[in-house]
DNA sequence: CGGACATGTTACCGGTGTAAACATTATTCC
DNA sequence: GGAATAATGTTTACACCGGTAACATGTCCG
């Protein structure tokens, strides 16, 4: 913040030739695109545009367009995390809690289509819930889960036991919100709740 | 099969301008090519240059690219169907078989990673498991599988208990597939071990 | 034969992701 | 302060894509 000449910084506040935080203007149109707009109409030049900005200056913040949604991803990550906390603080603990957080994944991958499927379609990002083996990654949103479905068991389980339960409950969810996405089942909430409730695993 | 002139009949067999089964060739193509690629680098140009043709030729046998996929799928399900009926033979009746097509239905797959994808990803396609309501849909393959589903909760089960066992049945090797086609679990044999044969559901 | 028709072709359009060269602004050092 | 330098945009260009229109070639049937 100099002196220079801040008739500049107020009359500006467009046509200037540098963005100021193109990056975050990126992630952010890409956002509002993505929750619009199925995933292969996700295109770089497209939100390049949306940021007022030519095509190719997108690759002074990102190495590609892969890098680009990747940075998606990882706000996609950050709220499905919040849905989670959402769900699990309005569910006693235990059984009702985990139920919760199964209607949580499935409800916000039907919010949320393309970026639910840009999430799961990394397979370095975040998502990566450590199913046997390999402690430590997965992303705070996932983390929740896993620890609301290993609370389930109890901690005096064996660890295969948790694991496989962890496996099985993900698998259950994530099968059924790809089934609802790609429409070869009704996204009705019955259905979501046949499947989510009856599940002691 | 005119008398004309069959040395051309002979040597022919190439640099004739007409194909003779382009339709059939195109769909072949399309299979032997998303075996070996990601779903998204199946470009309608790619097949009709394995073809020996022109891109536009391909507009004479379908109205547009989703078509050709659509065909695609079809035979995708006609395999499918086969890889069920293989695991429903070797293995006797009740949670074996069950158990049996859950593995098939998970192998299939990892095994055709694009062409399953391109399958489910067919709103109207053949998949269509009626998970409540509505008789009849469904493709070769799938009808099998719900036949030993419902096989399992025996005929006298109501049918609100066969439906959602049905679709959570449905949702656990769909995720279990989906998680491991995405590289966000390990395709370990292990794993569908321990996710399908736990499944009394 | 000769036309009707099916099935190929080439030419073109607007769209995409991305590399290279150039332009402008911001920063840093004397 | 002023010049060198780095950071950040722009323009141009390329190869690919799906799709339309107009043209060419082959087959078939009266």
């Amino acid at each position: 913040m100099s002196e220079k000449d801040n008739t500049v910084n107020i009359t500006s506040e467009k046509n200037r030739y540098h963005h100021g935080d193109l990056r975050s203007a990126l992630v952010e149109e890409g956002l509002k695109l993505i929750d619009t707009a199925p995933v292969d109409a996700l295109s770089l030049r497209e939100i390049a545009r949306r940021a007022g900005v030519s095509a190719t200056a997108v690759y002074r913040h990102f190495p590609d367009k892969a890098a680009l949604l990747g940075a998606l991803c990882l706000e996609g990550h950050a709220r499905m995390a919040k849905a989670f906390e959402a769900a699990m603080a309005s569910a006693s603990p235990g059984v009702e809690a985990f139920n919760a957080m199964g209607r949580a994944y499935v409800t916000f991958a039907l919010a949320h289509p393309s970026l639910f499927r840009l999430m799961m379609a990394q397979p370095d990002g975040p998502v990566a819930v450590p199913p046997p083996s390999a402690g430590g990654g997965g992303s705070d949103g996932m983390q929740i889960l896993v620890n609301a479905i290993d609370g389930l068991f109890g901690p005096d389980a064996p660890v295969q036991v948790r694991e496989a339960g962890r496996l099985r409950a993900w698998s259950l969810v994530h099968g059924l919100a790809m089934l609802m996405l790609d429409g070869q089942v009704p996204a009705e909430p019955a259905l979501i709740d046949a499947v989510v409730d009856a599940s002691v695993l």
